[in-house]
RNA sequence: GUGCCUGUAGCUCAACCGGAUAGAGCGCUAGUCUUCGGAACUAGAUGUUGCUGGUUCAACUCCAGCCAGGCACACCA
């Protein structure tokens, strides 16, 4: 039983254990921090797993890299004589200074391709989640406007990163608050009003912080025009502009499981029931008339108003109730992502989820950079105040979904994106989205060309020998690093990274090779081959939310 | 003024708790097709990692100071 567990764990688990257990033997296992670093060298000819161990022995025991490196090496040769990772490993190398490089065998490999493909979709989901609820808000952008290219790439960013912690195992819901009230709603139906009697012939003065958008005036003209009575503008403008965000989101490939309603909380009188406890722990109080949280216990720079001095709410009031409430919904991980507009508001919400005794590392809160958007190398000119903003909607005709998507994930979240529509556009190698859409096309057009008869469900992989063959076949292995450094990272962007790589090792490969040929062992063992790869892409692109096109 | 982010090849960007000769794509140059999809492949040139110190066996990465750009600093949301 032991033993078939096991055999269950993977490689570098396995290894690990074979590591710690050659530190025990050494006496050494005691001196290190208890990390162990194994991971993929950057440069395949320094093996295909890798491990600095020995530098970090070096000081507490007082011998160089390369001693300590030597020893340890010795010891895992006699690990792989016998035990579960028998004929896994090929060579165990000290090179460089100290480093410990391993290199797996063929038949490891070959090994590893037969257990996905028996696996099929889904090949590349685990359960290191656990189940553990988390709820992942994203977008959130006021109902006052279409949404633009900054929203557009949260969505993208949230999706995906909500896709692969699914992928792994956790139970994740997308949420959307919405942020139906407050002054900038005021100003909305104030605006929606404006232009109603500026169409009935009234001479108006339309405020400069009012809303200057077109789709301010098709809203006036429908109301005009179907005749409606509308008693309460904002309300009406909410409504119609929620209605346009949700079938954009949709267009997109967005799809939320909550929408949020800031009023309904509110009214639900949540609020004062989180102030209620506040009190009680005393961290709120009362100066020049308002009333103030303490957030300075919880590493803020300062005390924050919740309730102004003429008796309203100011925004974080209502926050706090809404991540209170999170928790209380059997939420046990949030994740934010916001806008960098939104970076000096971090320390404040991380003081609240304190402050009502909920560990601050449950909140995560990722900053999703602008994206500017380039045309022909050009920058082209946003301006929000004037309602001149680049939109979601915009993007998606212009670009479509897919490359849209995977654009918008090509740079890691933290960072500014240019976005040029012109390349994005383009069908040819500058456009990495088609470089592995078209691969993921070739193959399903091999595997549909395959003679009748000739399977690879028959295949035998020990006929994989090339070196095209193994270099790809470790490109898939690397697909479940690649999602863990996703999810430590809580950043999408590397699979865009991965599927380029992935997609290129395969192209090679079909260059070199003939996948149908004359030899029918060969034959199958290479529809074998590419439909891991198939498998591989098409589930990273899945992952980010781009269609795999099975003809182009 | 205070805080945060960014600065790497001509351009856009990588470099996974500090690790091996800092890598890709585009662009540029020269090639590959009697071929399962040429939306492909091969080869070549390109660097004082903004500057100056410090820590370390090892620094693009950590620390300090400086320079440049961006953002945030409300009883707005």
């Amino acid at each position: 039983m032991l033993f078939k567990d096991k055999m269950k764990k993977d490689i570098k688990e396995l290894l690990q254990t074979a590591i710690n257990d050659s530190l025990k033997e050494l006496g050494l296992d005691k001196a290190y921090d208890g990390f162990l670093y194994l991971d993929l060298p950057q440069d395949t000819r320094y093996g295909d797993l890798s491990t600095n161990v020995a530098f970090r022995l070096s000081k507490p025991a007082r011998k160089s890299p390369r001693e300590i490196a030597d020893s340890i090496a010795e010891k895992i040769n006699r690990h792989l004589k016998d035990g579960p990772l028998k004929g896994h490993i090929k060579e165990v190398k000290v090179e460089g200074a100290g480093f410990l490089n391993f290199y797996l065998s063929e038949a490891y490999f070959h090994g590893y391709l037969r257990g996905i493909i028996s696996k099929g979709e889904g090949f590349i989901r685990t359960d290191i989640g656990k189940g553990k609820r988390v709820l992942i808000e994203f977008v959130s952008a006021n109902p006052t406007g279409p949404l633009s290219v900054a929203h557009a790439r949260q969505a993208a960013a949230g999706d995906a990163l909500a896709n692969v912690l699914e992928c792994l195992g956790f139970s994740v819901k997308r949420e959307y608050y919405l942020n139906d009230e407050g002054n900038q709603i005021n100003i909305l139906g104030n605006s929606i009003e404006l232009r109603l009697k500026e169409l009935s012939g009234e001479k108006i003065e339309f405020p400069e912080d009012h809303y200057q958008g077109e789709y301010i005036y098709d809203m006036a003209k429908e109301i005009r025009e179907r005749g409606l009575k509308v008693k309460d503008f904002s309300e009406f403008g909410v409504e119609h502009i929620l209605g346009i965000i949700k079938k954009e989101l949709e267009d997109f490939g967005v799809k939320f499981d909550y929408w949020y309603s800031q009023k309904k909380l509110r009214k639900s009188g949540k609020i004062d029931e989180v102030f209620g406890l506040l009190k009680k722990k005393e961290f709120l109080y009362e100066q020049d008339g308002a009333l103030w949280f303490k957030s300075t216990l919880f590493g803020d720079d300062k005390d924050r108003v919740v309730v102004k001095s003429d008796g309203s709410y100011t925004y974080l009031a209502p926050d706090i109730a809404y991540h209170q409430d999170k928790f209380k919904r059997g939420f046990e991980w949030l994740i934010n992502l916001w806008g960098p507009d939104h970076h000096g508001y971090i320390g404040r919400l991380k003081a609240a989820v304190n402050a009502f005794g909920k560990d601050p590392g449950s909140l995560s809160i990722i900053i999703v950079q602008l994206a500017s958007i380039f045309r022909e190398g050009k920058p082209v000119q946003m301006s929000t105040r004037r309602g001149q903003y680049i939109t979601l909607r915009e993007v998606l005709d212009e670009v479509g979904v897919d490359a849209s998507r995977f654009f918008f994930l090509m740079r890691r979240t933290s960072s500014h994106l240019d976005f040029d529509l012109d390349i994005a556009k383009k069908h040819t190698s500058e456009n990495p989205v088609y470089y592995v859409q078209y691969a993921h096309a070739r193959i399903c057009s091999i595997l549909q060309n395959s003679p009748a008869g000739i399977s690879f469900k028959k295949a035998d992989l020990s006929f994989l020998k090339e070196n095209e063959e193994i270099e790809l076949i470790k490109k898939i292995w690397q697909f479940p690093f690649i999602l863990n450094i996703c999810y430590t990272t809580l950043d999408p962007y590397m699979l865009t990274v991965y599927l380029q790589a992935l997609s290129e090792t395969f192209h090679k490969f079909y260059d070199k090779h003939r996948v149908l040929g004359d030899d029918q062992e060969l034959t199958q063992a290479r529809l074998a081959l590419i439909k891991g790869a198939k498998l591989a892409i098409a589930s990273g692109l899945d992952l980010l939310g781009v269609s795999r096109p099975e003809k182009m």
